[in-house]
DNA sequence: ACTCGCCTGTCG
DNA sequence: CGACAGGCGAGT
C-alpha cells in the first residue's frame, strides 16, 4: 500500500517521538518478509533514545544510536502512535514503548512488511538499502532515468517501479507520473527520448511532492493512515489510477485499464503516446 | 525479464 | 465464493 509519499507522511507524523527514550519493546515472534523477534530488539535497544526518523525510498529508518530499526510497510503495514489504554488493532506485531507512556505500534495484517534491527555502522552495507537507486523525491531522478532507461530492455512502467533505479515509486505514482508526462506505460524504456525522459523525471518529482503535501493517497478501502490514524487526500487528485473506463480529465477519452505481470496499468490512449 | 509466492481483508 | 489489492525477492 504505502509508496514513498505515504512513508514520508508517516515519517513526519512521528516527529513528536524524536528525542524520546525507550522503556521497552514487545511483541510475539512472527514471520514477516523476514523473521521478527521482538525480544531480541528489546535487549539490543534497551533504553535507547530515538535520535531521528529517516526514510530511504519506501523504508523508514528509526535511528536509536547504536542501532537503526529499518521498517518496510509492505502492502498493509501501519505505524500507529497509541496512548496508554488506547485499544490495540489486530495484527500488531511490534510495540515500541516510550518512557512517556506512548507506544508506537507496527501493525501489518498481510505480513508483507518487514522489520530489521541493524547496527548503525552496518546500515550503509545492509543489502536491501544498499541496492536502492536514487531517492525518487530527493534524489537525481533525471540522472537516474537518463542512465538506465536507454539501456533497459523493459517497459518504462517497469523501469519506474524498479527500486534499483528509483527508490520509492510504486504502482499508483508510476501510473500517475506517466500520465502527467504523456507517455504510454508499456512503451519500451529505451525508446523514450531525452526530452521525454526529462518530462517524466519532472512528473515523478511533482506527483510525489504533491502527494506528500496532500497527506498521501488513501483509497476507498481506507488502507493508508499516518501515525495518528489520519488518511490522506491525494486520492481525489488521481488522474488515471483505479479510473479505468472513466473519462480522462484532460481530453475526455476513456481511461484504459490493462493487466501486466498481474498488476493493473492505467493510461489515457489519447494523451499518452 | 518474467512468474510465483508470501498473507489477510474487502469487494463484487 | 473467487478475484483482487499499494511490494518485493527468489527462482527460473
Amino acid at each position: 500500500m504505502p509508496e514513498l509519499p505515504e512513508v514520508e507522511v508517516v515519517r513526519r507524523s512521528l516527529a513528536s517521538l524524536v528525542g524520546g527514550r525507550l522503556a521497552g519493546v514487545s511483541g510475539h515472534p512472527i514471520r514477516l518478509r523476514r523473521p521478527l523477534d521482538p525480544d531480541s530488539w528489546c535487549e539490543q535497544l534497551a533504553e535507547a533514545r530515538l535520535e531521528e526518523v529517516g526514510r530511504r525510498g519506501k523504508y523508514l529508518l528509526l535511528s536509536f544510536g547504536a542501532h537503526t530499526a529499518v521498517l518496510h510497510l509492505g502492502m498493509s503495514g501501519r505505524l500507529l502512535l497509541g496512548a496508554p489504554g488506547f485499544p490495540e488493532p489486530a495484527h500488531t506485531h511490534l510495540r515500541f514503548h516510550f518512557d512517556d507512556g506512548r507506544e508506537l505500534r507496527f501493525v501489518d495484517p498481510r505480513r508483507f512488511g518487514m522489520g530489521e534491527l541493524v547496527p548503525a555502522e552496518e546500515l550503509g552495507r545492509w543489502p536491501w538499502l544498499a541496492s536502492l537507486g536514487e531517492d525518487a523525491l530527493q534524489g537525481d531522478v533525471r540522472g537516474a532515468l537518463d542512465r538506465v532507461l536507454p539501456r533497459s530492455r523493459s517497459t518504462v512502467w517497469s523501469g519506474l517501479l524498479n527500486q534499483k533505479v528509483l527508490a520509492g515509486v510504486g504502482n499508483i505514482y508510476a501510473n500517475e507520473a506517466l500520465h502527467r508526462a504523456g507517455i504510454r506505460p508499456l512503451r519500451n524504456a529505451r525508446g523514450i527520448s531525452r526530452p521525454a525522459r526529462t518530462q517524466l523525471a519532472d512528473a515523478v518529482k511533482a506527483v510525489l511532492a504533491e502527494a506528500v503535501e496532500q497527506g498521501g493517497t488513501t483509497l476507498a478501502d481506507g488502507g493508508f493512515v499516518d501515525g495518528s490514524s489520519q488518511g490522506g487526500y491525494f486520492a481525489v487528485r488521481l488522474r488515471v489510477y483505479a479510473k479505468g473506463g472513466t473519462p480522462c480529465i484532460q481530453c475526455g477519452e476513456k481511461i484504459t485499464r490493462l493487466q501486466k505481470h498481474g498488476r493493473p496499468v492505467f493510461f489515457c490512449p489519447r494523451c499518452q503516446r
